[in-house]
DNA sequence: CTTCTTTGTCCTCTCAGTGGAAAAAGACTG
DNA sequence: CAGTCTTTTTCCACTGAGAGGACAAAGAAG
């Protein structure tokens, strides 16, 4: 199949596409009024667009009593392929221009080896889905890494879980092996878009985005546009202190919030739990899979076991204590928690509120929802197909 | 004096009157080279805006050897009123369209009088200031206080030490006594746009700004926008946690930043060392002035005193954990410390450096300068001009 | 004094965009 | 069911922004 060569030739042909990716399928009237452009101009823009392929007819629109009137809608032979790599595991999408996901892949691999093996999965994961039906090409893929990305070349820089990846091209690499335009970003600057193209932060400009997963980050949106910082690094609270002379860290320092609380930590905290004895439930699990994980942490609390409660709670203290001062620091109108330790639930997001209700101004949190991520899994994958989508729906 | 009221009526005049601002007087030539703009549509921009008023002709430019060019500047008659009002003194300042400063007085005052006598004071001030002859009225003004602030109506919100100040309809108010349009934001905020105008800042889009005065705060900006927060309340970094258990605080939390280190607590513990004999440079302080302020540990510290050292010292550790913190999670490029207590100067910024650099993420501080603002006490009365100029100088 | 360079001015041409008229195609009404 | 009212689409003429070139003005360099 033919893929996606035309880009918008202009700031109002770019608004219309971002316009129908948002809003789906609308009449050249609707279009009209939405983006403030008088119908004649409007229709000139939406011819063009037709003739480049990007849009197409889509039948009648609902009758509003007058002459009927034709949808137009982005060309739904479009596919987007979203990327998200975790430290743990990989997921694949394939979806819709409208960033609907079609078909969606997770496989577990270690980040650790290397980004040769890493891209070699995920083009077999993208081979299975094109081989599903669901794709006869990809017009576009956004990538997600675990660590800071020089982000207008698309290059991981001093990535700390990742060091096979210092400096390799991602960017350029996919986009030679996929054969389309490719953007690569932060694993967690993706769930931070992702919520806010489909999820609770659609209507929110200022957010942070939390996750916690095998590691702990933070994506940050301000003035509805992601914040990366100046070498990308944006984001990366894992690290910062939590606890003053705390456990030791594998970045050097003591104290680090990663190193008291994010799935890995989490999972050695109910072993140890485990091991000496504080907890029936653990132990009976630690004994039938030899191991323990962030989900049976989570499985032992539900079943109401009180050890399991008291490390939730109190990784949710110390998380919540650092988000207390980002959030008197940067003021959001929202704060979402998301990540592999979302399973944790209501009980982590309890400790979370109490710590940030105590400890930041009443001015920053009188009208402050914090709140568990709607997409869960999906967010990563629906931001990198939304990152590429901007992408490509900006003027060339 | 008849005042300005002409608004720019484009976005093309606006650029034109902000690069005339930045950079001064220019050629037609050499205006257009730099918008990016033809000579023609250029030239007829400049004539519309010499009609108005705002801009006016300023003789013949250095010769490039060609034919002789004349200058355009903006209207030389233009003036705008910087306000800073601080939790113990009020800076008023009238400054030329390009912002450069042409008189500056500076009065104590206690804040907590409230609004009313406030501005009193300031419009004292400022008739002082027309009285000299540096102005026949003003154009604009900014004011900046203490506080949060409702940016878009320029009202103060909760503001903690300024408590007859809540809801104050202080841009209204001012308005009407001033007679040109004013715009209100807080203090820290004004701080970090006269930096980013003519100090440190100038080549810098993300920094911090941290103001360390009777209280402590920070300006943010992100892409070269000052991030206010979805209620004003951004950069209020006085209540962040900076020792689990720690002094008590007004706010009724306990080891707030603020409670351990700022120009009030400096005062305090230096009186305190002084009383209980720790120190003699402090003690005979004491003894001839009765109280003692930072200034005074500035002093001390400069004639070698180790208390006075080590009082410093252990500030800089707080705030540079508190700094580190945010370095890690914002990415800026540059860090600049201001306010009252820039007087204890090396010492300090050492202290908030060793910190800093052993906490936060070497990606992150690979290249980040931390660094003293250049304009001292002008820093806030220029932001202050900049806010109203840039209003002014925008589309109505 | 001649030639070259830079700047400012004038004029024309193009094209984006508006607004209105007319046509198309439905819903509603007596 | 015919006529009237709405809504949408298409067409067309008009306006104004802006580009670009030609030319004049005014200096520098040789």
């Amino acid at each position: 199949m033919r893929r996606m060569t035309a880009r918008p030739a202009n700031t109002h042909q770019a608004r219309l596409l971002k316009l129908l990716r948002d809003g789906g399928p609308n009449s050249r009237a609707q279009l009209g009024d939405r983006m403030d452009l008088s119908r004649s101009k409007l229709a000139v823009e939406v011819d063009r667009l037709l003739e480049t392929g990007l849009v197409a007819a889509d039948g009648l629109a609902a009758s509003r009593g007058g002459r009927r009137s034709h949808n137009i809608r982005l060309n739904p032979d479009l596919r987007f392929l979203g990327v998200d790599i975790g430290a743990t595991s990989v997921d694949v999408a394939v979806t819709t221009p409208e960033l609907d996901i079609l078909g969606h892949l997770n496989q577990p691999m270690d980040v650790r080896e290397g980004p040769v093996a890493v891209f070699e999965q995920v083009l077999d994961m993208a081979g299975k889905l094109k081989a599903a039906g669901l794709a006869g090409g990809f017009d576009g893929a956004g990538i997600g890494v675990p660590g800071p990305v020089r982000f207008p070349d698309g290059v991981p820089v001093a990535p700390p879980i990742m060091p096979g990846w210092d400096g390799f091209p991602v960017r350029e690499a996919l986009s030679q092996e996929l054969g389309c335009p490719v953007m690569v970003d932060n694993d967690v600057n993706l769930m931070a878009m992702g919520e806010q193209h489909a999820g609770v932060a659609r209507t929110t400009a200022d957010f942070l985005c939390v996750k916690i997963g095998t590691g702990i980050g933070c994506g940050i949106v301000a003035g509805g546009q992601v914040h990366r910082g100046t070498t990308g690094s944006a984001g990366d609270i894992g690290h910062i202190q939590a606890v003053p002379d705390g456990r030791p860290c594998a970045c050097g320092n003591r104290g680090c919030l990663e190193a008291h609380f994010s799935g890995a930590a989490l999972a050695r905290d109910a072993m140890q739990a485990a091991q000496q004895g504080l907890s029936v439930e653990l132990a009976g699990r630690f004994e039938t899979n030899g191991t323990l994980t962030a989900a049976d942490v989570a499985a032992a609390a539900a079943a109401g076991d009180a050890t399991a409660l008291e490390l939730i709670r109190e990784g949710g203290t110390h998380v919540g204590q650092i988000i207390a001062g980002l959030v008197s620091f940067l003021n959001p109108g929202l704060v979402v928690i998301g990540g592999g330790v979302t399973g944790l639930g209501h009980n982590l997001l309890a400790a979370i509120r109490t710590q940030v209700y105590r400890q930041s101004l009443p001015l920053a949190t009188r009208n402050l929802p914090i709140v568990l991520g709607e997409l869960g899994p999906s967010a990563g994958v629906i931001g990198a197909a939304r990152l590429i989508s901007d992408h490509l729906f900006s003027p060339a």
